[in-house]
DNA sequence: GCACTACTTTACGTTAACGTAAACGTCAGT
DNA sequence: ACTGACGTTTACGTTAACGTAAAGTAGTGC
């Protein structure tokens, strides 16, 4: 019924519940509330999506922050827009630069993992 | 001459000197010595290569060594080499995760950058 | 009514990856 | 002999991203 609990998330994304309110703390998410307790719209689970491959991709969460907000048009105002453009443009860099770095790491593991089949080979075992 | 300062390491790779020690520290460097000072070979710096690259897809320093590691043979014992290919397929599996990610962010930067480009068009200016 | 469970806030603790400062050695140039 | 430029060690400081413990609230089952 597009609607979650803090230790719902946690367990769909398997992180701690300090850490989604971590991310509250930080600005990063914005929960409603029913009393004192946190309610998540299907939204704020998509955020907290965002925020999560935005760690696997090495992005601190202030860079997170950035990013997602990119998505929310909010600021209609031209020179707002540009920048986000560049930054846009930016993030777009790094990100290449990361396809690369993997693709190499990729070459590299094949030949390390050749290596070592070729060893176990040559030891007769199996 | 095939050998490097730390200074001149610093400045090609563009990291502190005090990273580079620290990567020391840890172990993952063991350069030679002349009298006090370090002298690093090319194969010195091609760990720093690794190191750097391992940061950049967001591996921790200790990740990185265990990587670096898989590519020096050294210990050719079985059960070492069984633990290495397992590792290594671990590896392989987050990085075509990444490459997942980084699919997805692409994709979203995409649209996010077309709809400043929309919004820009609308307000008339350029 | 009482235990249980899930939620909350407050606040100090921890780890990784360096930064930064102090104090010193060594060699080239003037 | 003095000044940089570059190197060294030692050691405390800093930031990000949470961990962890304490103490309290709020509904649910029996």
């Amino acid at each position: 019924m597009a609607e979650y609990s803090i230790s719902q998330l946690s367990k769909e994304f398997d992180v701690t519940t300090r850490t989604i309110r971590h991310y509250e703390e930080l600005g990063l998410i914005k929960p409603a509330r029913r009393g004192q307790t946190r309610v998540y719209s299907p939204s704020d689970r998509t955020r907290l999506r965002l925020i999560l491959r935005g760690k696997r991709l090495g992005l601190s969460l202030e860079n997170s922050r950035e990013i997602i907000d990119m998505y929310e048009p909010g600021k209609t105002n031209v020179e707002q827009l540009k920048k986000l453009i560049n930054a846009i443009q930016a993030q777009r860099i790094k990100l290449n630069q990361q396809l690369d770095d993997i693709s190499n790491l990729l070459t590299d593991l094949n030949q390390a993992e050749a290596d070592c089949i070729d060893a176990l080979k040559s030891t007769g075992q199996h």
